[in-house]
RNA sequence: GGGCGAAUAGCUCAGGUGGGAGAGCGCUUCCCUUACAAGGAAGAGGUCGCAGGUUCGAGUCCUGCUUCGCCCA
């Protein structure tokens, strides 16, 4: 006697049991040896130390695990391997913070302390985002872990940066970078918020030194002007032609700046005339470079103005507005410098403007373009065979237009700053000796050596012990860490043991396919390529498939601080893991982005619980049945319906499997919804049900309803694992294989499909269709029988066919009898596909409003005929469409034409 | 500013290679019929963003425009 499931599923009491199953079992483990399956690799994105689930992960590691267990139900030797980043910034502010909470900064705790305690941080929260990972039932290989500050991963990177660096990829240089005067660090474009924000445009006059006029200069950070070396006209720029080479002076500064053509500056833009400030502006940067200008950094790191340098380079001690300016705050200082502009008749006039604003993505510090000494990836020639790879489609962008979004991006790579000014991370490997450059050192209250510049740096795995050059041990380490994307960067080979030869690179390496969202295509998948061609000498991955940015109802992008986000685990709680997968898979295929919101949860839970109910339905229909043997049986099919559903199957087979070989999980997961809700549920189980009633008939419905059963659970396994499991166990489809995770997926067998019976099936369906209709008309309630409807078949085949399925009709249509023929009686009449149907009830019909009705319905098909023809009386039509559509277009009419007649006459018997 | 995507029922979306539009939710009417009211039955609802073009025929292909959104600068 197996229990009795309860009526409504519980996630809660299934999923977490299941999955502790699973877990318990192995079954997410791969075999690390050549055991001849086909194998199927992934890493997955590592999501940061610090997040937590969201949307956006949500979706992604559920698309991971329908492949996964789908390539898993296949035989495939699976490895997926999970891990986290730790993220330089985000975590070193998480815990910043903490410390600020105690009035602590991480400079007070010093460098080896502040360490301790984020790792002490990362040994308490790092695995929070896998632990919810678990809960969205991902089959990961959890043995495999990594984490990219492993003690394996940083020798990786360390191997990484020397190799490079040997190979001459790597340099230090000085370049326009974007600092956050709060992290105090540089930032790559990529970690900026980029947003258009009100500001002023201050035009500035710049005085020619001749006393002749001035030239208007129009900027959004009038504090820059400290630093201005230049005013650049466009050579093309008539209003100016005369005037270049001639000298300006810098207001309140005084420093003497020429007048020079370049080509950046937009003559439609403003005055045409732009000021260049090299050391606090990229574009100014590059001018600079061009004319050999001086670049005077007139800025600290921490956003306060330094005028020291600027007074002694210009000898110009005794300035008060230099002085004044001096130690204070860049927006205090903005203020101080336009009055005093104001004051000395050089503002010409302030605007209101929109200031294209960069913000620090952790910490939303306006940030500051800054000259500063860092390290850099040379990228171009890197990039060349990444670029080749993707052309030579070795490895496949999904959807396809990324390829030209990456080729695009790759063939205009620009050098990568790769140093960070950050505690937390890998410190770069680099050493730099005293003896030999003292003068690149300053010493601290505390006696250590602290390094300006860098210079001659020795780099290698470990400390050296000495200088190669001078034998002085007094070497001093590079404080900078590496952006968080360099040891990212080489996540796949790494996570598989590079640098070392090991089996799992030898069995996993190139991984079957990266999945993530497009936000990260340059950052984080177009390195990726880079450093598995540089260091594996093989492609990472053989397909990328982009996903869909995750959106709100109204098409807005969820966000945490806004609050218009939803939180996936409380979709978990509210509705089961199998339910938010469900909804977020539903709609996961080809599109940039997708809309989510409660109702999609609601609706798959109600999917959900329908297979319960319906499996349910089976089992308490399998009482007195012995499991083996019907399983032994297989499925019998013993007419037509069976035949139908059989072939039904194949097709739903055919379509998850084409649908999860593309990537389109909606496909598969609308072909899935519609067979069994629609198909199983609300036809082959109801036609089937007297059948169990028949004891001989019994047995043979039985084998087919837990063959039925058992294939669909398969084939909605990876969508929906944890109750697809507890049902396939309920159903005691184990003898073969204990678990439904590991059993094999569903082949769709094409002898089985059968269009004939789906025609016939579909023929069927429709007169019971009619015969309901006309229950509705006449408010009969379903399920309340009547005595006996009609049924006239128009053709023999018809005929055939209605009798053949009479109790499938009579149950179906909740009809006592079916006759067949014209009932001699008052009745309601409904048209169908290859006959009439009748609905005989004495009292109920009121003759004008059945003539009515079918006045309406005949008008409708009148419109139909009346479209049909127009196309059949155009010769054009006839000559030059295919043969099959007019044919088509023929059929129809006749169709139309045979339904307009028996509308019509039975019109004219009801008025007789 | 560049790239990409979207515009179809009240809402959210499907609609290979052109042949007269579908689903879920919502709505209306009826039903607690022994798997399921998180359910069942029957319905109503659409000049497919706008303007041109190609074609016998355009939601579908081409051009332009409008609106919204995403990514990147």
């Amino acid at each position: 006697m197996r229990a009795e499931l309860p009526k409504t599923y519980d996630p809660h009491q299934v999923e977490p049991q299941r999955y502790a199953w699973w877990m318990e079992r192995g079954d997410f483990y791969a075999t690390i040896a050549d055991d001849g399956r086909p194998r199927y690799c992934i890493t997955i994105p590592p999501p940061n130390i610090t997040g937590s689930l969201h949307m956006g992960h949500a979706l992604n590691n559920s698309i991971h695990d329908v492949l996964l267990r789908w390539k898993r139900m296949q035989g495939y030797n699976v490895l997926c391997v999970p891990g986290t980043d730790h993220a330089g910034i985000a975590t070193q502010n998480v815990v910043e913070r903490e410390l600020r909470k105690e009035g602590l900064t991480r400079h007070q705790l010093g460098r080896e302390k502040f360490l301790e305690r984020v790792w002490q941080w990362r040994e308490q929260y790092g695995n929070t985002i896998l632990m919810q990972f678990r809960r969205l039932g991902c089959s990961y290989d959890w043995r495999y872990t990594r984490f990219t500050l492993d003690p394996e991963y940083v020798d990786a990177v360390l191997e990484v940066f020397v190799r490079w660096w040997q190979d001459g990829h790597l340099y230090i240089g000085e370049r326009v970078i974007n600092w956050c005067p709060r992290c105090m660090t540089a930032l790559s474009d990529i970690e900026l918020e980029q947003a258009d924000e009100p500001g002023k445009l201050y035009h500035l006059r710049y005085p020619f030194e001749d006393g002749s006029g001035y030239v208007v200069v129009a900027t959004t950070r009038p504090e820059t002007m400290l630093g201005d070396v230049a005013v650049a006209v466009n050579p093309s720029d008539a209003r100016y032609t005369q005037l270049i080479g001639k000298n300006l002076i810098l207001p309140l500064v005084g420093r003497r700046i020429p007048l020079i053509a370049d080509p950046y500056p937009d003559p439609e833009f403003g005055t045409g005339a732009v000021k260049v400030t090299p050391a606090h502006d990229p574009n100014d940067f590059e001018i600079g470079q061009r004319h050999n200008l001086p670049r005077p950094l007139i800025m600290n790191l921490d956003g306060t103005i330094n005028t020291e340098r600027l007074r002694e380079e210009l000898n110009a001690h005794d300035n008060p507005y230099l002085q004044a300016y001096h130690g204070k705050d860049r927006y205090e200082v903005r203020k101080l410098i336009v009055a005093d502009l104001e004051a000395g008749g050089y503002l010409e006039k302030v605007e209101d403007y929109t200031v294209p604003l960069a913000r620090c993505e952790r910490c939303h510090t306006v940030i500051e373009p800054l000259l500063s000494e860092q390290w850099f990836c040379r990228m171009t020639e890197i990039a060349k065979p990444a670029i080749e790879v993707v052309k030579q489609g070795k490895i496949r962008f999904i959807p396809e237009r990324y390829t030209e979004m990456y080729l695009n991006w790759m063939e205009n790579i620009r050098d990568w700053c790769i140093s960070r000014q950050l505690w937390w991370g890998h410190q770069i490997p680099a050493w730099y000796c005293v003896d030999c450059n003292p003068e690149n050192f300053e010493r601290t209250e505390k006696g250590e050596y602290r390094l300006l510049k860098r210079e001659n740096p020795i780099v290698q795995k470990t400390a050296p012990d000495k200088c190669p050059r001078c034998g002085s041990m007094l070497l001093v380490r590079d404080p900078d860490v590496l952006d968080t994307w360099f040891s990212s960067a080489i996540w796949p080979h790494t996570v598989l043991g590079w640098p070392r030869d090991t089996e799992e690179l030898r069995l996993f390496y190139p991984t079957d396919v990266l999945i993530t969202a497009q936000e990260i295509l340059y950052l984080w998948v177009a390195r990726m390529i880079m450093t598995g061609l540089y260091f594996k000498g093989d492609i990472p991955f053989r397909e990328v498939y982009i996903h869909a940015t995750v959106l709100n109802k109204e098409g807005k992008r969820m966000s945490k601080s806004l609050g218009t986000g939803i939180d996936p685990l409380e979709m978990i709680e509210k509705y089961g893991t199998d339910a938010l997968r469900w909804s977020l898979l539903q709609q996961a295929g080809m599109q940039q982005s997708i809309r989510f919101y409660e109702e999609r949860v609601v609706n798959a839970r109600n999917f959900a619980n329908k297979v319960w109910n319906a499996t349910r339905f089976v089992l308490l229909n399998l009482e007195d049945a012995d499991l083996g043997a019907l399983r032994a049986m297989g499925p019998q099919p013993a007419d037509t319906l069976d035949r139908w559903i059989l072939s039904r199957l194949q097709r739903t087979i055919q379509a998850v499997h084409e649908a999860l070989g593309a990537y389109c999980f909606d496909d598969g997961a609308n072909a899935l919804y519609e067979f069994i809700w629609s198909e199983v549920c609300d036809w082959y189980i109801e036609a089937v049900k007297p059948r169990l009633q028949e004891p001989l008939r019994r047995t043979q419905t039985q084998a087919m309803l837990v063959y039925l059963f058992d294939q669909l659970l398969r084939l909605l396994h990876p969508y929906m694992p944890h109750i697809t499991e507890e049902l396939w166990q309920a159903i005691g489809a184990t003898e073969i294989e204990p678990a439904l995770i590991r059993a094999r997926f569903p082949q769709a067998n094409p002898a089985w499909i059968d269009e004939a019976a789906e025609a016939e099936v579909a023929q069927v369906f429709e007169v019971i269709r009619a015969i309901r209709n006309l229950r509705a008309e006449v408010k009969i309630t379903p399920g309340v029988a009547i005595p006996k409807a009609w049924v006239n078949p128009l053709d023999e085949e018809s005929r055939r066919r209605f009798e053949a399925h009479r109790a499938t009709i009579a149950h179906l249509a909740w009809c006592q009898h079916i006759a067949f023929g014209v009932p001699d009686e008052r009745a309601l009449m409904n048209p169908a596909t290859g006959a009439e149907v009748f609905l005989p009830i004495a009292g109920l019909v009121d003759i004008e409003r059945e003539r009515e009705r079918l006045q309406k319905e005949l008008q409708k098909v009148e419109q139909e005929i009346k479209q049909v023809q127009a196309r059949l009386r155009n010769p054009q039509f006839l000559e030059r469409a295919k043969p099959e559509v007019v044919q088509e277009a023929r059929e129809q009419e006749r169709e139309l034409l045979e339904r307009h007649r028996r509308l019509q006459q039975r019109i004219e018997q009801l008025s007789s």
